[in-house]
DNA sequence: GCACTAATGTAGCCTAACCTACGTTTTGAT
DNA sequence: ATCAAAACGTAGGTTAGGCTACATTAGTGC
């Protein structure tokens, strides 16, 4: 049986984890709404439920929760855009859903699981574990021309 | 720009990401009291809160909620105790725990963020997820004695 | 231009997960 | 046995994130 952490420790892991989760929706939608408007140039409420697999009126209350946050502009029968923090954020979201994708990938996970996955495991890289992502990926990548 | 995934698939995978997301503290109460009773010899409701870095109020309401999901057995005053669905729980959510932090650190993840990213990551670790990481860790083992 | 349909918005409801404030029960030390 | 402190429980409140049902607006085809 392995020793319990220090309470102090253990209730600061729990902690960021929580605060994680707390902020995981609106990352999933700055992102979502990022390629939207990058493929398809609009954002509307509609597609936004459709592709999440919420009902609108729910992703109509996130919306404005993203307005608060001054994530996105909307207005109505207008569709969603990015503030610049939103831009921002949907770049470094994106980037480390894409890493983290890759490097199950790279463990071996089945793709659809590998997306799946990533989905929820993304909301909880920090940073450091960020950069120990891309230099295993760069690793591997250099086996492979080796 | 990658092409958008179809919508039901995108849908789905955000849809698993939300049940996860729901059954993520409930695992985190089932692990921390498996390893208080395995420690300790009881778990106490204060003793929950503080590791968890939670109000002591609210540790009782989950501790309520896992009554209701037939996870544990508490009774005022006496603690909480583990049912055999429990203990079932707690057995798999503590080998996965270890399991992903195992990985981050394999990765090159330093020793504190493995151990606190794990604590949001696990949750979203899928069975099929789980034994690929399970691989990549003993084919580690494997390349170290060789 | 009208009428139908799809999109959008609003109202009202629910549960989970957090909190503070306060009252009650146990526990343990004199 | 008493009593103070700690643990526990209860009451009541907030926010996020879901939902359904219904009203309104916008867009489209004829
Ligand atoms: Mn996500
Ligand atoms: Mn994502
Ligand atoms: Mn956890
Ligand atoms: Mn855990």
């Amino acid at each position: 049986m392995q020793p319990l952490p220090a309470e102090q420790t253990q209730a600061r892991r729990f902690g960021k984890a929580r605060s994680a989760r707390s902020t995981a929706v609106l990352e999933d939608y700055v992102e979502l709404i990022s390629d939207l408007l990058g493929t398809t140039g609009e954002a509307r409420p509609t597609d936004i439920a459709r592709r999440l697999g919420v009902s609108h009126p729910t992703a109509i209350d996130t919306i404005a929760r993203l307005k608060r946050e001054d994530l996105v502009t909307a207005r109505p029968y207008r569709g969603v855009f990015l503030t610049e923090k939103g831009e921002t954020l949907a770049k470094r979201v994106r980037a480390r859903h894409r890493l983290v994708v890759d490097v199950l990938l790279a463990l071996g996970v089945p793709q659809e699981a590998a997306e799946a996955d990533a989905e929820g495991i993304e909301h909880h890289v920090s940073d450091v574990t960020l950069k120990a992502f891309a230099e295993f990926i760069r690793d591997a990548k250099d086996r492979r021309k080796a």
